[in-house]
DNA sequence: GTTCCCATGTAACCCGTTACATGATTTT
DNA sequence: AAAATCATGTAACGGGTTACATGGGAAC
């Protein structure tokens, strides 16, 4: 027992190395940026960490392999314990936490005494930020071959775009509330 | 100058006492659940260390009030300096950086050899966690006065909407998506 | 009589980030 | 000559969470 519990980071490099194995950390830090980026972020520091720490846990092995058109590197493959570790997590029923934060949100939150215009500024530089993540993931979803296999990780891929197309259809409608100069006055005019 | 940078958490305490004066950190960090909850959770020990810092930098003075009915409590008020350091803040262009971790979507994307039924509940349980916030901020969002005051309030609770419908039409998605029996028959029969 | 509300904190932890370090090879 | 790619890390920091602590009055 020992019911020690790790992070989920520990997981999401374990479920990593079990997809693609035989992958160096710098490979797996890349697969990461592309797969699980838009939901659980895995920075390369935080991968070496994890593969170390799956190591000393012999959750995963790892082997040298000598390159001589590049420096040397280890590859991982994960090992029977490690599978099951994987397969108890994913079977257990845990808090299965989202965090969200938001700084612009914030900001837009507490922008009621600021100029209009400002708060205009804002919402164009958030729409402009949610089109750039929309693209990314737009181009991972299409490089993701029609297989069965890539089931998940497109409906992962389209999990993000139905959120960010959502939330670029709500800076529509906010500049649209906003447009209309505030609540006590019907519908007067003269703005700007 | 010496530009020492203070995390957002310290500016939306800030700003919550700017909003409402001579509260209590106690009134403060039940604001914070309602109001900011939904884009920056702000807990209530973390309450009370923004509230200490913001004292110490002078951004706000507290004020002891005595009651006989319940303890003795501090309410807080912003200085001008404080409302400078957030004026400032607010008009800054900082990179408005949102941080999103689903541990729900990393295990979806992760249980690609689970069993269909296995895969189903973790849907299943996902839409009633999103149906259960998306309630929360409804009220949240009824609650709301409709004066322009309340404006930016409302408008924040609406994003947060909009992002949990999404979210909630893409479990709908999902699952027919998934009811479809892999790629490698177009439309046979006999699951379960 | 136990639980909830008020009210305010302290202590410890640790996950994730940022910055720094190294160095060979290939491309611009 | 500079920048990017491959490859692997170390060190330090700190923000946010969790657990712990206290204690009176009110409510059920």
């Amino acid at each position: 027992m020992t019911r020690a519990d790790y992070p989920a980071s520990t997981y999401a490099v374990l479920g990593l190395v079990d997809k693609v194995p035989d992958s160096s950390g710098y490979d797996l830090a890349a697969i990461a940026d592309r797969s699980l980026q838009h939901f659980w972020p895995v920075s390369h520091t935080l991968m070496y960490r994890e593969l170390k720490r799956l190591t000393d846990l012999g959750w995963v092995t790892s082997h040298r392999v000598e390159q001589v058109v590049a420096p040397d590197k280890s590859i991982y493959q994960i090992t029977p314990e490690g599978r099951r570790a994987l397969r108890e997590w994913l079977h257990a029923e845990a808090p299965m936490g989202t965090t969200y934060r938001s700084a612009f949100l914030l900001r837009f939150f507490l922008a009621h005494a600021m100029h209009p215009e400002r708060i205009a500024a804002l919402l164009a530089q958030y729409r402009t930020a949610l089109r750039v993540r929309l693209d990314a993931l737009q181009a991972v979803a299409d490089q993701l071959k029609d297989t069965p296999r890539a089931r998940m990780a497109r409906l992962s891929a389209l999990h993000g775009i139905r959120t960010l197309t959502a939330q670029l259809d709500w800076v529509d409608e906010a500049e649209a509330e906003l447009a209309t100069q505030d609540g006590s006055g019907p519908a007067s005019a003269a703005s700007d």
